[in-house]
DNA sequence: TAATCGATAAATACAGTATATCGCCATGAG
DNA sequence: CTCATGGCGATATACTGTATTTATCGATTA
């Protein structure tokens, strides 16, 4: 018998934390999407028995707001850039990237509010490079129809993109996509500035699409804050 | 012995269709949120076997999928104004009433595109609306962009709604609201901008500041659109 | 050193979920 | 009257989140 042979110690799990069950989870979600994550899964991922999690957090939801709070980290970008406008382009275009890393986080963006450490650092960005431009309110609004338009914008992308994906390859042109439903609607003639929308309609890069309609908004807020 | 005595007939139950299913889920998520809809209890408020939906319905998304296009039949206005930018408006506006209505929607709103007739429709009635005030492209990007907006918007009201709701009474200052948590964060001084929104901050009515974003997005899109 | 105590982890338990499958029963046709 | 078909109910399976109880192990004290 050879030290090969002689059994490892009983290597006692690597002692459980939040960071680790984060991580196991945000893995989960990452291969299987949200639904893949289940607190057994989580804790089977961890050879730890389900319960164990509920010392480091309290409920499944608690779970999902620290997951959010993780890809956050990935938000924040190292260095900001001085302009305000860029600022706040590089912040949605990190969240739409983030995003398409992890799609489960379209399921679960703006669903609640982020009061982890790495968002309000995000938000604490935000607002610093828009400090002093105008007033408060003004910048808050700014802020706040930002996020709205990218929040809404991504979580459209993903969706858009799931859809594709399920009913097999096909992009802008639903209608073989979503079966015969939308073909037969179409058909009907009920929907005519649709039917054009659907057959003249060139289908843009997703990512263009979002950047343009980010630089609209962005200009709207900009009058508003008085820096055109 | 009576007529009134005299037993009903067995009024074996009424016909099940998918109306009746989509209404009975409506009014649990009306009450009791997304979550209270499990295909056992909208089976039991029936009267039937939990079985018996899947003649109607083949999966549980699908029932989420009918529930909001039925609520977009709330939304589509029964006369359209003229001005484009009414429309626009006016859509934005009650899809938030009815997401008011129905907080469940909060949940629903963005996730999957929307291809039922009542969705179709809305969309119908605002391609409509746009029609030829631009390129096909422009005007894609503009009805798209706003949808973003207010889908964006709504949620993050309904979140911060029902996370107020959730911590008693307590609006835009978060700090007592989500417990010790945030109050220690902005105590570190590491979110100097931060405190001094939540400090300095004025609460804005909720409907006032979705009405401002949505016309500041407005504003873009009128100049993208060549109407200004 | 022995024994007891306290905390920590594991196992079990429970109520509920979506959905698949099977068998009955009633109503229609031949 | 018989038979078949198809809707309907009950049962079954594999999970879920979470509460509660049981076991285990380390440290402290006698």
């Amino acid at each position: 018998m050879t030290v090969w042979d002689r059994p490892e110690p009983p290597t006692r799990p690597a002692p459980l934390d939040r960071e680790r069950i984060v991580a196991a989870a945000i893995a989960l979600a990452d291969e299987g999407g949200l639904e893949a994550v289940s607190l057994r899964k989580v804790a089977a991922r961890l050879d730890v028995g389900p319960m164990r999690l509920y010392g480091y957090i309290s409920t499944k939801e608690e779970l999902f707001d620290l997951m959010v709070d993780e890809v956050h980290a990935e938000i924040l970008p190292e260095e900001q850039p001085r302009d305000w406008r860029e600022v706040l382009r590089i912040r949605a275009h990190r969240t739409r990237q983030a995003t398409l890393r992890h799609e489960w986080l379209a399921d679960l963006l703006g669903g609640r509010p982020t009061l982890g450490p790495n968002a309000l650092a995000v938000t604490e960005a935000t607002l610093a490079a828009l400090d002093g431009l105008a007033d408060l309110d003004t910048v808050m609004r700014a802020v706040e129809t930002v996020g709205a338009y990218f929040t809404g914008a991504i979580r459209r992308e993903i969706a858009n993109l799931r859809a594709e994906r399920a009913t097999g390859l096909s992009k802008l042109d639903w209608q073989r996509a979503s079966g015969p439903h939308v073909t037969r609607m179409l058909a009907t003639g009920r929907f005519p500035a649709l039917a054009k929308a659907v057959h003249d309609g060139t289908d843009v890069d997703a990512e263009v699409s979002f950047a343009t309609g980010l630089d609209w908004v962005l200009d709207a807020v900009a009058v508003k804050l008085g820096c055109e």
